[in-house]
Formats: structure tokens, sequence, C-alpha cells
DNA sequence: GTTAAACACGGGCAAATTGCCCGGCGTTTT
DNA sequence: AAAACGCCGGGCAATTTGCCCGTGTTTAAC
């Protein structure tokens, strides 16, 4: 197969490590070609209009603008763009997010090479893909029914999962609403019930996840 | 230089994709060779006594045992072992954490590749090397003396810390570092007093603060 | 080379919290 | 009217936390 017939390609990565295994990786798939690279959100959509790739590898984690923003942008631009992204990320919630964003693959960086390969002419051919592993979390997620599980909570329960999520103790709690700590205790164990997680840690994960707070790492030097 | 004389180099990083881009990049440097791949603490330490290698090159985010722990590790057996750690973390407490634990160098993956390849030739030298990223970030936290409560904890404690508000279960912990879950537990209250949250959701909180843990680059797409 | 300090590891045990049950009370729904 | 539901909290066993301690083992200091 010539280039001529390759499948083009746009890598965005911000570790130029990676994009170097990509870029080995790939030059031995006669059949890929990349086109161009981009280290984040701004740069990719620059490249994607100036470059009309066939595929676009995207890693999510990038600095300033996230991948997922980029994805939006890049797909208001074209609705035909086909996304493939590329993570470290084993949450299914990422894979949610970022197919919800408009990208038609989620492959985890831990998967074998040739899973990505794989992927990448799923999504050149307009199908879905998703690696095994992420696969199998969802599946777990939809088993469980895990999509709605906000709505089983009670208002009253909802309002002291806020509070409790912004780091209140239950005294705190119990000031605030007029109502015995028993009672913010016992609210406390049935919203972990329901949510079906089982420590104050991954209570807080999920808070964070389903926006219920914004927890924004200080933003500093690095 | 022929490979006789060469910096023999054993590899250490649970991403396929990631240990192809060492690959390719060090091929074409004369003066080194890879002389084994690992993809986790256990792997690199059989290997590290295998092979004997002059330089490791280590990502500290692995699955199961960190690489902290294998640095350690390897450290215990040939206190001469010269490891440059390869981390996907800005923050300069992965850098302050891998050092006491004992490696040589630091460098971040958004490093330029040819900031990797100094770093190996002065850890191969047996100096102390850190990318400009993070030298300046600890030059930072040093002017404003901040960083005085991450200090504190210990290499164990900083890696039980990390374990935890990554919302595994003391069990899980337990069995992940071979100890007991009640010296887990111990150190869980040991790292909440030092310090001084009184809750594992004030711990999360502080912990995402600090950037040791990454919940949501998920803001705002939709 | 000896001493001291720091660290990793875990047992013990009282105090506090959690997990899970219950019943009572006011609203809605049927 | 009565059944259902959300809110409120008591009871109580089981577990966890908070805090202490002692033991080996490195690491640092003298």
């Amino acid at each position: 197969m010539n280039n001529l017939s390759a499948i083009r390609i746009l890598l965005v990565d911000d570790h130029a490590i990676v994009r170097e295994g990509y870029r080995s990786l790939l030059e031995k798939q006669p059949g890929m070609l990349v086109v161009a690279e981009a280290v984040d959100a701004a740069e990719a959509y620059t490249h994607f209009k100036k470059y009309q790739p066939d595929v676009v590898i995207m890693d999510i984690s990038l600095p300033g603008q996230s991948g997922l923003e980029a994805i939006a942008h890049i797909k208001q631009y074209t609705t035909a763009a086909k996304i493939l992204v590329f993570s470290m990320h084993q949450n299914p919630a990422f894979a949610i997010q970022a197919t919800r964003a408009g990208a038609l693959g989620y492959v985890t960086k831990s998967s074998d090479p040739a899973v990505l390969i794989r992927a990448i002419y799923d999504v050149y051919a307009g199908r879905h893909s998703v690696s095994a592993d992420i696969a199998q979390a969802l599946a777990l997620e939809k088993l469980r029914g895990d999509n709605s599980v906000l709505e089983q909570l009670t208002v009253r329960e909802f309002e002291i999962l806020k509070l409790l999520v912004e780091a209140h103790t239950t005294e705190d709690i119990a000031t605030m609403l007029h109502i015995s700590p028993k009672t913010v205790s016992n609210s406390h164990y049935l919203i972990k019930r329901k949510l079906g997680v089982s420590s104050d840690i991954k209570l807080t994960h999920w808070a964070i996840q389903m926006k219920l707070i914004n927890l924004l790492p200080l933003s500093g030097e690095q």
C-alpha cells in the first residue's frame, strides 16, 4: 500500500516520548501515515483544519484545555471527524465523557500496541472501538445500573451529600440543618449504600466526577 | 562507540507505547543500549539482578507495587544502582520522594528527549539530575518554604497516602505492599495527624490540591 | 565503631463511628 | 382510608479510629 491511500493520522500528546512511541509504532504500519503532531488542544485544532487527517489519535490529559474540549472543538468544525482517544485512565467515566464529547474510540495506554492499531482501523471505518479493559468496566456499570443513581437519592440526602463532600463535619451539618448528628450519620450511610461506594474517599471521587463539587488543584508552577 | 562500551539500560514502564518511544529514541544514541525492559516493580527487580544494567530508567506510576518500592528494593540489593525516574508527575513532591527512595535523577515526561538523554549521562556518571521544570518548582518551594508538611511524611507514608487517596481499601494496600492491614491503618492515622486533617474527605481534598492525584480533567464538555 | 536517631512494622485497647435495624411522624398518592 | 414515601432519630453489635507502645532495622552522627 502506498502513502497515497494510507490512513492519514494526526497525533495529539504532550509527551514527546509518547509521540516518539506512536511514530515508531505507526511507521511499521504500511497503511498508516502520521501527517502531523500536536502538543495541546489549540494546536490540535489548528492542525486538524490544516491537514484534514483521516483519524486523530488524542491523549485527553493535556496541559491547559483538556482533550475533551479539543474533541468537542474539532467535532464542531466537522462532525465527520474521526477521533480515537488513547488515555492512561482506566476509569470508564473518562471513556463515557470522551464518547459524549464526540470520540469514536477509547483505548487505554496499558493496552497492547496491536489493540491501538486495530482501533485505528475501526475508527477509520467509522466504527466505535474501546479496549477490553474499558469494555468490561462499562459492562459492569451497565449491569449495576450506575447511570441514574443520583436520582435515587432523596432531596435531603442529596443536600447532605453535598455538605459531606465539601468536607463539613457531621456535627456542622447537623447544626446547619437543625437535625441530629445521628440523622446525618444515618443519611451518610444510606447515601453510600445507594451509590454503591464503601469509603468516604470513593464517595469524594464519585462526587467530583459527578461534578457535585469542583475541586481544582492549586494552580501553581510546574 | 561500540556496544561493548555502551551504557547498558533497563527500562521500566507499564505502557508499551512509552517503551516503544524509549527504544526508538535510545537506539539513535550510539552510546546507549537497552538490555532489558520491565512492566512492573517485581520484574524490574528480577531483571536488574539478571542483567546488571548501568542505569535504570523507571516510571514510578506502575500497576501494583509502586516505582518507589521498586527503587528501594533495587537499592537494597545494590546501593550502587543508578536509577533515573522518568515520570508524568510535574509535582516536585514526587521528585523529593523518589530521591529519598534512592533515585539519582528525576525527569518529567513532558521534557524534551534531549533532556532525558542528558540525564542518562548524568546519572551514569553518578551525578544528580532533575529536569528544569522540577528544578524550578523545587526552588520556588524552597523559597516559599511551604512544602514542609509533605516532607514530614516518610517515603512509606507518602506511598500509602497515594494509594489511599486513589481509593484503594486498607486490605488492598496491605496486600500490595506486603504488610499488615494494621500497619496501613496506623500509617493512615499518622498521615492524617501530620497533615492536620480530621477526615478522609479532607484528606482527599488536600491530596487533590497538592496534585497527588488527578481526578477531573473532565470538566466542561458536552 | 559506637551511639543515637529515624523509620517500618504491628500489637493492644478504649473511644468513636459505622452498618443495619427499627419505629414514629407528617405528606402525598391511590 | 390506607398505603407509600420521605424525614427523623434511637438501639446496638461490629468495625474502625485514635493513640499508645515495643521491636527490629537503617541511616546518620559523633
